[in-house]
DNA sequence: GTCGTCGTTG
DNA sequence: CAACGACGAC
């Protein structure tokens, strides 16, 4: 099986690079973040033309995730469903396909260290972490943007970085201490010590072919599905093609 | 000699749809109207790789004309240049090749009969003939979107059209009175009687398929040069295509 | 820099 | 319907 996270930037913009992308991508299962479209405008006539079923859910001009796939998924759920507000249906989703769990998150941003969206980012983290561990024992893949730069590997200039949401210490602290020890970082497994980046800021000129990027999207398998991982990829192409999204696909195989 | 006129309603977003007309279609000489670009911002570099120089002068967001030549006009005029309030150097261009006046104008619309712009419309194709009978056994081309429909063949629905700025009885009546009798409607002579439009209206659903719209561009000849005229047409395959300007081409021949 | 929003223009 | 400007987000 192989799996794709990509936060598109606006699905609908973004139709054009996914219909250049997908068909010769051989993915099965593709996490989409940052649709930026509400369920009713939803593109799934697209999509279909494409050989993909969705399950989704967006709002107006921010966030929204959605889950493409091939096959249909067994279950589906939306946001944490723990009865706390706010829910985040539109940041969180998970399918279930077979015994396997694709946990497809957009993780706030932050916007500043002093920014209550900072908290907030820390309490998303933390209750994923608490969903994540209650299924521990299962196979079950998180992906997404999380806006975390786990390491000093995982951005470009490090030291003008520090006060930054998704790298500031506090921040990278919070993740090695709540969420790793729960996944394995399957781009690490495969690819250990490469600068590899999944996001090349729209500002930064040539940022792509000038390698400043970040590392903020992932593939974290638990430790059972991590047994199945055969590799793990970013496809940085469709960042230089017309019209991209700032942030580029991550890819994985596993064994089935 | 092949003249063509082009309102783009946005030379920076009409570049795709230039670059896909402009190097098939042999034109000498094109003028363009709502260019709506500052002469700072002009895409001059774009303009080149197409094989043509450039004379502009435009505005933020409003307005803006562009004579763009194979050859280097042997003059360059902008605005009225008499001395009177307001200059309009951003409505009116004219540049000599030879012995040949091309005058590209971009007439105020007018808004509405009630409106100021109205009178100033009028004001503008006062001064426009006054310019065109100083010059009247010279060669010259009156060429761009003048906002007049002539005659009750321009429209498609005269009937619903008595009190709009473009068509309103007295405008034509004007328009036939000071600027008709110094120059030959080129259209016509090549294809009299036809209902031939220039302009399609983006909020008409299917306008171009449904032949509703306007003929408010125009090619108009002094008798000296309306002698060299070969043939004279509108081309209305832009107008179809992505990301179409409402208006389309309409082009010129002339014997050398 | 490239998205989205809205309100304004023709 | 498609430009524009302004704004906010990342």
């Amino acid at each position: 099986m192989r799996v794709a996270t990509f936060n598109v930037n606006s699905l609908r913009s973004r139709l054009p690079i996914l219909e250049r992308w997908l068909p010769g991508a051989g993915v099965d299962v593709l996490a989409l973040q940052e649709t930026k479209v509400q369920d009713q405008e939803f593109p799934l006539a697209d999509v279909e033309k494409l050989g993909y079923r969705a399950a989704f859910r967006g709002e107006k001009s921010y966030n929204g995730v959605a889950i493409l796939s091939k096959q249909e998924p067994d279950e589906v759920i939306h946001g944490f469903a723990d009865g706390a507000s706010p829910l985040w249906d539109t940041r969180l989703i998970a399918a279930r396909f077979g015994d396997i769990w694709i946990l497809d998150t957009y993780v706030p941003q932050g916007k500043e260290i002093t920014h209550p969206d900072y908290e907030a980012k820390k309490e998303f983290l933390r209750r994923t972490a608490a969903l994540i561990a209650a299924r521990k024992d299962e196979k079950l893949l998180w992906t997404g943007d999380l806006n975390v730069a786990p390491t000093e590997l995982d951005v470009t200039n490090p030291a003008n970085k520090k006060e930054h949401v998704c790298f500031v210490k506090e921040l990278r602290d919070l993740f090695a201490q709540l969420c790793a020890p729960l996944v394995i970082d399957l781009l690490r497994v495969h690819h250990p010590g490469e600068e590899l980046y999944s996001f090349f800021d729209y500002r930064v000129k040539n940022a792509l072919e000038r390698r400043i990027g970040w590392r903020i999207d992932h593939m974290l398998a638990t430790p059972s599905l991590a047994k199945q991982s055969l590799a793990c990829w970013i496809d940085a192409e469709p960042r230089g093609w017309e019209k991209p999204s700032d942030h580029t696909p991550m890819l994985a195989d596993f064994a089935d």
